[in-house]
RNA sequence: GGGGUCGUAGCCCAAUUGGCAGAGGCACGUGCCUUAGGAGCACGCCAGUGCGGGUUCGAGUCCCGCCGACCCCA
């Protein structure tokens, strides 16, 4: 009714071409940096350049500019940084079948998601972009290299790798999924080669327990999940002396309390232990079946209900508590590169020994009396509680007795000891790829290893003279042998480079850190800025990283902390998990295609609405069916916003807030008091939802004759005024437009975050429900102070608490002033 | 197979953490406004919380069992 005739309407998108502009002008953006203020640390997992941003981006960046946009309006001083995850993969396949330069192909896209993020209003401070092929980044990614050789965090060793046959590299063991390349989904083979490892083991126990502070600041699922992949268990070390054999063999179990029911030995089938114990007469059938094992995968191998296979090795081993002899097998369901590659075998308590056990008729022995079953009849084992039996002395103990009394036994005879284990592995991170970060080594045939001097760094990626997917198998960066033949840094002598790269996962393991130091070419983070910045406040990423990357960034921190470079051990304080975006119930991905176009979303809708959609769809780490939103929705609440402020705006400024009227402030101030708690949950969902009762009240307010009144004019206005301020947190464009059309200077994001009167939000008169039994049967309008006794007398005496009795005694009076009372009868 | 998360109107989601099941939105319907409406404004319709037990004065919320979905580890 107030609507101006000329009004030009709510432009989506002519307001992105109005206020960016504005916002570079006025670097709103950019932190202080003075301490005049908290600081605020807001960092979302930085992306892949695969081409253009999709809708996963949008959902994921949404949030987490809602929570820095939140903290700013709150008065903090906030970094929010953007950077680009640009080494991988996926730059080389697309160089491979364009014909194109990794760099070219790379940095293209990263141009085209720079534009996009600007265009969507994204809150970063550009000062901090870095990308990590960038020769200026990954000279401190190979420095930090250096520094965990130094500590020997890092070092080389020839292990069993997974390897992938289609992409010609190996994997890690977190690449490997279900037995297949995660990359491109090709059955994983294993390879003996000389790969460099972190040692994050050497952190195991640390990581675990650290955990403790990051309890109820991170989601609980991915605490969960990092202490499985941890794997912390207790049990003992025990040897075991092979007839003919100077060493024992040491295996780890958890179960020291069945060592008397060990009645054989099983050796990895692949290990180089296995080929060593082989008597000469099984020698052939041991290589026949190593053969077999070798094109086997880890997952069948491991997997309870495949057939057991496996072969004697024609040895016998002691069993260190009875002496009594057991023989020695290779297998393929014990794996060469965990633990020692050897165990003890006990069918009676573990079902993949029984199920071994009862393929080649090998004997059962219980020794942990359960449910009175055997096992060796069944065929199911019996890992529980019970007694102790068949075990000499520790007859009669409980598991838990008896597994301290044997290990110290063990010890005192010197045949093993308690120890704990982790499921953890040293992190494989060489590579046999080109785009990646250089390994800062140089194989000397005199020196050895030699560190290249820090001097000299960066070690730069050869542009010509490479081939990307050699044949043989070798890392591309072998192919450039111009490159890779150097002078020793140590002797002067002729040498050649490592060409193997490293992990992208190592570039992105420290990233954080670099953002505040982004310019700095002296140092990889400047003591003085990491200590203003650091540890992050606030971390918005997918749950997709729960393990590896959170695992990795976390053990990079403890290092860089034993090293006296960090002050603080965790790295980040809170992390918020967002969902994926799928549609129609299947998820939008890489693989699976893009099955909503974020470009033509953003085209159709504008920018604001594709946030507010995302935010609104539900709560942060919630998934989100685009199929079950809508973002024409959106545009028509921000159209309605828009245009409140725009009749607002025709009733002039000038009016002091407290002079409005009283009724109208009050709803204003309990809607703004419920938004900001609710923002500050990061439940931005509900506190749109507040929002978008805030614009109803305002409508209605301004519909009803509102802004002829001074009183009415001024609350309208203020509720107004805090809607902008608020909405600039979810949808920035609309909320600068309509801060401006309210007759203020730009920019909203310096107006802050609404306060609300504790005052007003005091109500004099509530609504008291009562029950009897439980059951509603009255509402009575009562004074917010009332006592407890009146109200048990007004509650008893009311109309409809008297029907419900009929008569019947009252047994309890539950009373719950001013909001409740029940009424419990006889 | 083990561990975890979650099931609330036709749909997406709220519910002061044990206290009136409904805040918001989508869809749908009705009316008003309008040259027109796929715009705007107003009003309305819709569930007793996956199923079965238990604890409690009181359970969507806590406990046990089942069904279903998703995630992690095998």
């Amino acid at each position: 009714m107030s609507e101006p005739t000329e009004a030009p309407g709510y432009d989506p998108l002519g307001i992105v071409d109005k206020w960016l502009p504005v916002w570079d002008d006025l670097r709103v953006f950019e932190p202080i940096d003075d301490g005049s203020r908290p600081r605020a640390y807001v960092v979302d997992m930085f992306s892949y350049p695969s081409g253009d941003l999709h809708m996963g981006h949008a959902e994921a960046f949404s949030i987490g500019d809602a929570v820095a946009r939140f903290a700013r309006a709150k008065g903090n001083d906030v970094l929010h940084p953007i950077g680009w995850d640009s080494f991988g993969l996926p730059a080389e396949n697309a160089a491979l079948s364009r014909g194109m330069d990794p760099r070219d192909w790379t940095y293209a896209n990263i141009e085209v998601q720079a534009e996009s993020y600007k265009r969507m209003g994204m809150s970063f401070d550009w000062r901090t972009r870095l990308h990590t092929s960038d020769p200026e980044y990954y000279r401190w990614t190979q420095w930090l290299f250096l520094k965990l050789y130094e500590q020997g965090l890092a070092y080389r060793k020839a292990a069993p790798v997974n390897w992938c046959p289609k992409d010609m590299t190996v994997l890690a063991n977190e690449q490997v999924i279900q037995g297949k390349c995660e990359r491109c989904g090709t059955e994983v083979t294993k390879r003996n080669l000389t790969q460099w490892f972190f040692k994050i083991t050497d952190y195991a126990e640390r990581l675990l327990d650290d955990m403790a502070e990051l309890e109820s600041a991170w989601p609980a699922p991915v605490l969960t999940m990092q202490r499985n992949w941890i794997g912390r268990s207790e049990g003992a070390h025990v040897d075991f002396t092979i007839v003919g054999r100077d060493e024992p063999v040491r295996v780890f179990t958890t179960r020291p309390d069945t060592l008397f029911g060990a009645t054989f030995f099983v050796v990895a089938a692949d290990s180089a232990l296995a080929d060593e114990l082989c008597a000469p007469e099984q020698r052939e059938a041991f290589a026949s079946y190593l053969e077999q094992v070798r094109r086997s995968t880890e997952i069948e191998r491991l997997s309870e209900g495949r057939d057991k296979t496996g072969v004697p090795l024609g040895r016998v081993a002691i069993n260190p508590v009875n002496g009594k002899e057991i023989p020695v097998w290779a297998a393929d369901y014990v794996l060469a590169d965990y633990g020692t590659g050897a165990i003890m075998a006990v069918p009676a308590h573990d079902q993949r020994d029984l199920d071994f056990a009862r393929a080649f008729d090998l004997p059962v022995r219980v020794v942990v009396e359960t449910d009175g079953s055997d096992p060796g009849e069944t065929g199911v084992a019996t890992p529980g509680e019970g007694t102790i039996v068949n075990s000499g002395k520790y007859d009669g103990m409980t598991k838990a007795d008896a597994i301290p009394a044997i290990a110290a036994d063990l010890q005192a005879a010197g045949k093993g000891e308690s120890a704990i284990t982790y499921r953890l592995r040293d992190w494989l991170l060489s590579r046999q790829r080109y785009w990646g970060c250089p390994i800062p080594i140089v194989h000397c045939s005199a020196c050895g290893e030699v560190a290249v001097p820090e001097d000299q760094l960066p070690v730069e990626l050869p542009t010509e003279g490479y081939e990307l997917r050699p044949t043989s198998g070798e890392s591309p960066l072998s192919s450039a042998a111009d490159w890779a033949s150097v002078d020793c840094p140590s002797c002067g002598g002729p040498a050649m480079r490592d060409t193997d790269t490293m992990d992208t996962f190592v570039d992105s393991s420290w990233y954080y850190l670099r953002y505040p130091s982004n310019h700095n070419s002296e140092v990889a983070f400047d003591p003085e800025v990491t200590k203003n910045w650091l540890p992050v406040d606030e971390y918005v990423g997918g749950v997709e990283h729960a393990i590896l990357h959170l695992l990795y960034s976390r053990f990079f921190t403890k290092a860089l902390y034993d090293m006296g470079m960090l002050t603080f051990t965790e790295p980040f304080l809170r992390l918020t998990n967002q969902g994926q975006v799928i549609m129609d119930g299947s998820a939008m991905s890489k693989s699976k295609g893009n099955l909503v176009n974020l470009q033509e979303e953003l085209a159709k809708y504008g920018p604001d609405a594709v946030r507010v959609t995302m935010l609104f769809a539900g709560p942060p780490e919630d998934d989100i069916d685009w199929a079950d939103v809508s973002p024409t929705g959106s545009v028509k609440w921000l159209a309605r916003v828009w245009r409140v402020a725009a009749d607002v705006a025709h009733a002039g400024l000038g009016s002091d807030p407290e002079s409005g009227d009283p009724e109208l402030r009050a709803s204003v101030h309990k809607l703004i008091a419920d938004a900001t708690q609710q923002a500050e949950s990061k439940r931005f969902n509900v506190a749109i939802a507040r929002l978008m009762e805030l614009t109803s009240l305002l409508r209605k307010a301004v519909d009803g004759g509102a802004l002829n009144s001074d009183a009415g004019a001024a609350a309208v206005r203020e509720g107004a005024d805090a809607l902008a301020m608020m909405l600039s947190v979810f949808a920035p464009f609309t909320a600068e437009e309509a801060w401006s059309l309210l007759g203020h200077e730009p920019s909203v994001v310096f107006a802050g975050w609404p306060a609300y009167d504790a005052a007003l939000l005091v109500e004099s008169v509530v609504t008291c429900v009562v029950q009897v039994q439980g059951k509603v049967r009255d509402r009575l309008e009562v004074a917010a102070d009332i006592g407890e006794d009146e109200l048990r007398e007004l509650a008893l005496a009311a109309p409809g608490v008297v029907r419900a009795l009929d008569g019947r005694e009252v047994r309890t009076v539950i009373v719950r002033a001013p909001k409740l009372v029940n009424v419990v009868p006889t």
